[in-house]
DNA sequence: CTGAAAGCGCTTACAG
DNA sequence: CTGAAAGCGCTTACAG
């Protein structure tokens, strides 16, 4: 490793003290420096590459410009999107990022929250995970800054950037009504999420308004663990028995997966069924047909997420903001937000 | 925040220094403490719930325990797939992984790597891209720590990871001729690094040892700027005025874009032409036929990268190791490395 | 306007 | 076997 440079370095070079240094490369405002001594430090700073040793300077003010963003899924396109938009973001405002995935389970949560803030994170934004609020109200408890990003939780007192699901969800639904269709059969994941339970009721009221009455049979609730099996069982009995017209996923995944299954039992869409689904996928460029789906604003939601965090750490604020963004219906081939 | 607990406060405790204190958590080895006050202390740290600071000690020891990870585009799956198995991987020895993006350009590559230096990362694992050849070097001549993964670099004393990729190719590329097809054409990024052009070469000995000389304009190579545009017209040419009856992709962003445009055309496939694809990718489970593709050994890629980081960062060794691993030819449905 | 000094929380060479 | 003290590279309250 080549040696660094320090603080003492310039001042050594220029004969001043190390506080003198350290006053002028911050730009420190309480303190009036002489404006030609100044200039020779700036100059004499650059000249020899100096790079502040963060580690230092982190250890006393306790701010160590990193960020830990917990997502539920990294494998999950939608969540690797919103993490590479925020790591960019953060790069704009100096800050780094370090990314952990809960992969659903509120243990494995638990342990990054753990292992992120032993390496003194500044703060967080972090995609719950069912059974997660007592982890999250204990950071704010203790003044941890942190933005909840996708799922809201109920009573916590929390920052969080969110889309307005139970909308989407309805103009989701409505679309599918508007072309006609009657029976529209859902799947969605049965965890208790409120972001899942809005598009679940965005998707019956949406009925209601076409005074269809939803049915409960036409509700396909899915563990996460087995939903491979569960999706081709559900389509199955949406299909078979209860012979839907269409079929609205709730997620990406659960769409894929679904689509999987519809492909391998010969079915064409649209003329065999509809689909409608939450979320964008890379693979629906490759279907001669559009699949019609919720496409939610990520680079917002990420770049809302990154200014609500960095207000909170710099301007120890503790005035909690949420943000409610707004998902669009893609009909066209590509979707626009990604 | 919680008010952390300090080394002093397990000290003050047990009415003994920090000095012992550190030697007991550390399980330091040169120095004997009495197995009493050791298990006194031990209980204590654990009964106050005591972590280490890791900026302290960061600051003394120089070490971060962090590694900085470059990929060449983070958006495409065979990046991310391995930059989550470099995280996991590191998190059991651990480390923390910061990610960083160099989207193929060596600019935004030697930004990162800045960027990352000056947090003090205790190491790289980077996948460069082209022309930067002189920024690894320095690396390698400061004695920084680093692995190259997936692509090596000529002349460069460099620890690296990746795959044989003229073995791969061959492979491939023979898997066609078996089936009795002449006329093979290759579509490649016109870049100048090894793997790419293993890529190539591997496919033109594949077709002498079937007593096929290669025809350069059968090779078909796309900058990386305008990559869609160029497939198409490669494509076009591939087909219509060679009438190749297969195309070979070096890269999964080539076969995806690829085939989209083939699908446009109408074409079918393996009717109308045969498809070979260097890298699995999620899209393939979607078609009615299976995509032979080369399948690389993401998993050990990046624990092999992994480990032999770690190896150069706390043993201090500068032996250099080269680790060569074979992909393979995915001729079901699944690819079973991923 | 400028500098000497304390301190952030550890580690570790040295002395006893 | 144990502890006082220096030091990692900064920042900043205080004194002048």
């Amino acid at each position: 490793m080549k040696k660094r440079v320090l603080l003492k370095d310039i001042a050594n070079e220029l004969g001043v003290s190390t506080t003198l240094v350290s006053y002028v490369l911050n730009d420190n405002k309480n303190v009036k420096v002489g404006a030609e001594i100044a200039k020779k430090i700036r100059e004499t700073a650059k000249r020899l590459n100096y790079e502040p040793n963060y580690i230092a300077r982190s250890l006393k003010s306790r701010k160590t410009q990193t960020i830990g963003l917990i997502v539920a899924d990294i494998s999950n396109p939608f969540f690797s999107n919103l993490a590479r938009i925020i790591e960019d973001e953060a790069g704009k405002y100096n800050y780094t990022v370090i990314i952990g995935s809960s992969d659903e389970n509120p243990e494995k949560l638990k342990k990054i929250l753990n292992f992120f803030s032993i390496r003194l994170v500044d703060g967080f934004i972090v995609v719950p995970t069912v059974d997660s609020f007592e982890m999250i109200n204990s950071l704010s408890i203790n003044n941890v800054p942190f933005v909840l990003l996708d799922r809201s939780l109920d009573n916590i007192s929390a920052n969080c950037v969110v889309i307005d699901n139970f909308k989407a969800s309805y103009l989701a639904t409505q679309h599918l009504l508007k072309k006609g269709i009657k029976k529209v059969g859902l799947i969605a994941y049965d965890a208790n999420l409120n972001h899942f339970n809005d598009r679940i009721q965005g998707y019956q009221e949406a009925l209601k308004s076409y005074k269809i009455v939803p049915d409960k049979n036409l509700i396909k609730m899915i563990k996460y663990s087995d939903f491979r099996e569960q999706i081709k069982l559900a389509v199955s009995d949406l299909v078979d028995n209860h012979k839907v017209e269409s079929i609205y996923f709730t997620t990406n995944t659960l769409a894929l997966e679904g689509l999987k299954y519809i492909f391998s039992l010969g079915m064409k869409i649209p003329e065999d069924i509809d689909i409608m689904a939450f979320d964008y996928s890379e693979v629906y460029n490759f279907f001669q047909y559009h699949i019609p789906h919720i496409c939610q604003p990520t680079k917002e939601m990420g770049v809302e997420a990154v200014k609500l965090l960095i207000e909170q750490i710099e301007q120890d604020t503790k005035r909690i903001k949420k943000v409610y963004l707004d998902a669009s219906l893609s009909l066209d081939f590509y979707c626009t937000n990604v």
